[in-house]
DNA sequence: CTTGACTGGTTCGATGTAGAACTATATGTC
DNA sequence: GACATATAGTTCTACATCGAACCAGTCAAG
């Protein structure tokens, strides 16, 4: 039937999409002080690639926009976890650093997210995880690669 | 190592929300009028499964809450892609139907959002996606089962 | 050196979503 | 039947996010 192939490509993705969601609820049930899980991301992806990023870079790899980046940021240097300077390479940019609170936030966020993942996960889960990186790796770049082709 | 194992299970549920937002976008960039794709999965749920629903029956499968949910609906209703009316058997329920504006909506959405991916989607990812499927659902299934599992 | 195109960040307005408090109806227990 | 509890929807407030417009600084072309 022509009519389903579409349905069955949009389940795929749909199931990805819950997946997606009820991660996001246990990250989000992790953390404390009304941190929401995109300042998490922020502050791990700092932690895990090396501060001093400018925020468009930031904002290109958590694939939000720039202006939403700044309100981001506005929130975590007024939790004090991270501390923007400018960019002397670059009159107009500034540079993101991660403060000493903002690593302890990341650490203990971890600990935190571990325990409710572990209390999830059975071996069987893993395995399946383990099991499906390599294709959602390959999906993830292959989408990737395929967005905004042209442009205009 | 063991502090890396929690960052490996993260990086798989990290994957899963980037195809999710790509998705997402592709599906967003496929509807017009400013209607959200949440909009979309609304009527397309009311299609695949039948109108007729009560709002908190719809938030429980969008996986929202009844908020939203009002939010979403009259919105819809705004729109005329829905009729909402009182519930005969509860005085406190309603009722949701698919206007034919709505079922037009739906078949045309699907219709643009299957081209869009049908430029995006080779062979090899349709296989990559069937063949992941059932871990999918698997994975769903447990992580929703394990969701608030004693409450209190 | 000047001008035009581009880029980094901010601001404004709008929207989807959540949490908490509230109203109205239903249901179960005495 | 009366009251306690639970459920359906709404409202209010708050927040993350986006698009569009804007300013400031950079850079390339002349």
């Amino acid at each position: 039937m022509d009519g389903d192939d579409p349905m069955r490509v949009f389940a795929a993705f749909n199931e990805i999409g819950i997946i997606s969601q009820l991660a996001t609820a246990m990250l989000a049930a992790s953390l404390s002080d009304g941190l929401h899980p995109s300042h998490f991301m922020i502050v791990n992806h700092l932690a895990r690639m090396g501060d001093g990023k400018t925020p468009v870079k930031i904002a290109g790899a958590m694939q939000v926009t720039k202006n939403t980046m700044t309100h981001s940021l506005r929130v975590l240097e007024s939790r004090g976890l991270i501390e923007i300077s400018a960019n002397p390479e670059d009159g107009r940019g500034k540079l993101v650093f991660l403060t000493e609170a903002g690593r302890a936030f990341r650490d203990e966020a971890i600990v935190a997210v571990s325990a409710r993942f572990d209390a999830v996960l059975t071996p069987e889960i893993e395995d399946l995880l383990a099991r499906i990186r390599p294709d959602l790796v390959a999906l993830r770049a292959h989408l990737d690669r395929s967005r905004t082709p042209q442009g205009i």
